[in-house]
DNA sequence: CCCTAAACGAGACGGTACGTCTAGTCTTATG
DNA sequence: CATAAGACTAGACGTACCGTCTCGTTTAGGG
């Protein structure tokens, strides 16, 4: 696929670069020890400390390139991740809708990623340039993909020119996050096609469903 | 109110008691302390030495009464969330739920009760006797809430009687948590609405979305 | 003998003592695996973290202890340095002298003692807290023990009653001191006696050598 | 004056010399930096970093010039003290130790020169390579001057032919080192003069002093 | 009115991980 | 080759909290 690891701390000023450039193989090495113990151990029992003692690097050469163990944890988060979340048209919105939704959900739904994704969520809570990192590289990407699905159903005539994209995303999303995150109810492929039936169908009744004021 | 610390360690077995009560005095100063910290610094900073420090209390009063810092934390989260969630009856399914989630979104957009609830999520990932704890308190009493509202719009006809009830909390809660969580997108009174009004539009279509095998 | 251990970083203030005091067998552990250390591989080599590890302690006990690596090495040097000295009398000045220097030599030429010697000496100009120890608990006791000796010597009509005691002292170990630090030559039996008889010989001649009064 | 820095590590096989010749501004911005470097801060505070970055060098064209930061520091050291240690010969034996003891006292008193030779006495004493040159650069260097003084005053039939001379030399110095090492008491021009006195004594009186068995 | 037993404040204890620092070596690209 | 720059491994530093464990001191019943 493409270059994921935009997170990564590089000098950046795309400068002339003097002195030893930084070793793409300690960077890869340090990577898969920290998908590997993420994925043993989770994110709490993570320590910067033995994903160098695994990577067999050392511990600068962790803290020059990731600002922060969360950060780290991202980039090692992402190279599973992205691999799993594919393009999708399938030329219709239920379509396109359900199968994002279920290809996150199988992505997430008791496997270490979606363990990771949680606790990814919860530090980013904490850590200000995190909550960055992870809006850029994940919401963001996420938000993107669906709302060209959305756009292509506009174009398509199923739903009005004027639905609010944004909330029927968090609909479309929220529900799943929730009961991720909350564990009280498991997320199955009826669940699934239940919250896409909604949204569809909130989406279609659109403006029938005006925001308070012409929306603010 | 109602003694709401259900969480505390008593000896429990309710035999007799020998020896010294514990102090009452002791455990709100232990509650205050930790509140304070709580929303002056966040959980993540919050540490038992500091409540033991601030409360002028020993490591071992706290350690006595709760066995780790998620299930304090929740506790002191308690005392603060539970007051700002009152009873709701408007005589109207999109009233109830339009105010349920309006008081919620109230107590937690910008607040530190809002921070808090965040990372006590988070943490319940990591801490199993957390999230039990998060579940029985939090989430079971809001549903049973929640519950009530759509019993009661059934009762009056406004939906069918076969909804499938959590599917529609998960829907109306869902995305409310997901802009908490995520932080992409303000939780405006805007949103609120719209989302109200999709959920209740899916729930009046009601099994015209049927499950896709009559249900499991 | 006495307790030695007089540099031990207790509050001191004889006051009522709250709280668990500290443990003396952890005390006596941490120098005896500072001593070891310190025989082993020396002042340079010596790690809080080994002696730690050695004397299966925390870090912490032997900071909360001790301020500095120096100072935790002067009380284990102490320890066994002092024992060594003993108190001398044998009712003639040369006779005194020698024994005293005698000893100090067997003590520390070419034992892992005299190493230490050596060492604390040199990390006492860097570490202002040391040096001031160091000057009390060795400097301070062997000069008292030595002006003493030359009391009794002037008492018994030996030498004059204004000796310079101070250039006395030494002229007597300092060149000891300057062949144990340089090591360009041994402390000989032979070498010990020539000093001595010089001292001697200087302090009989006393006032035939004038202090400041004829001055440059 | 003469070059002294002979401790640096030429490739010594004296060969041709292929390739680039080393640079003296290198050389000498390096030693430049770490002089001013051990006036300042000392030399415990001393950094390969912080000397290459002061002297604007890669750490490389350290090592590869010196092996250990103390042989740095000597080479610095020199580069001070010798140039304050003038040759003497007043045509007497008194005046002669008397000068040179004063200009011994003179740079090294409270001055920063004197602290960096305490420090390298003390760095001696773990690293033998230092040693080493330490004995052949300062030591040998000072006992050839001393030692010349005492033939003199044998010519001059002032002293015994077959006065101890090593040890003198140490009678003489080592009081000095002592003084200035354990900072117990200050080196004043009349402790200087007493010392002088004292030894001059002890090598007029000579073989009165005879070595235990005819010397070893 | 003691006696027993637990709770209490204080703080020491063995640990773990932190993020920083320095050492000495190794790669680059550029003279 | 030497050079400047800077990345590399390695490992000690001193700090912060953890959760447990003594201490000596209350504070209650129950005998």
């Amino acid at each position: 696929m493409c270059t994921i690891e935009t997170v990564t701390h590089q000098s950046a000023t795309g400068a002339k670069k003097k002195g030893r450039p930084r070793s793409e193989e300690v960077q890869q090495a340090i990577l898969k020890a920290a998908a590997t113990l993420l994925a043993e151990r989770g994110f709490r029992a993570l320590t910067i400390e033995d994903v160098a003692a695994l990577a067999k690097v050392g511990k600068t050469s962790i803290y020059r390139r990731w600002p922060s163990k969360g950060i780290l944890a991202l980039d090692a988060f992402l190279s599973e991740f992205l691999l799993l979340q594919p393009p999708i048209d399938t030329g219709d919105l239920a379509g396109d809708l359900s199968e994002a939704l279920s290809a996150w959900v199988k992505t997430v739904a008791g496997t270490s990623t979606g363990r990771t994704l949680v606790a990814l969520v919860a530090e980013a809570q904490t850590d200000p340039e995190l909550a960055v990192a992870w809006r850029e590289t994940v919401v963001a990407r996420a938000r993107n993909q669906h709302r060209s699905m959305i756009d292509r159903a506009i174009d398509r005539g199923e739903i009005p020119r004027d639905s609010d994209v944004d909330v029927l995303m968090d609909m479309l999303y929220g529900p799943a996050y929730h009961r991720l995150l909350q564990g009280h109810l498991p997320l199955t492929d009826d669940f699934v096609h239940q919250v896409v039936a909604v949204v569809v169908a909130g989406a279609k009744a659109g403006s029938a469903v005006p925001s308070r004021a012409a929306k603010v």
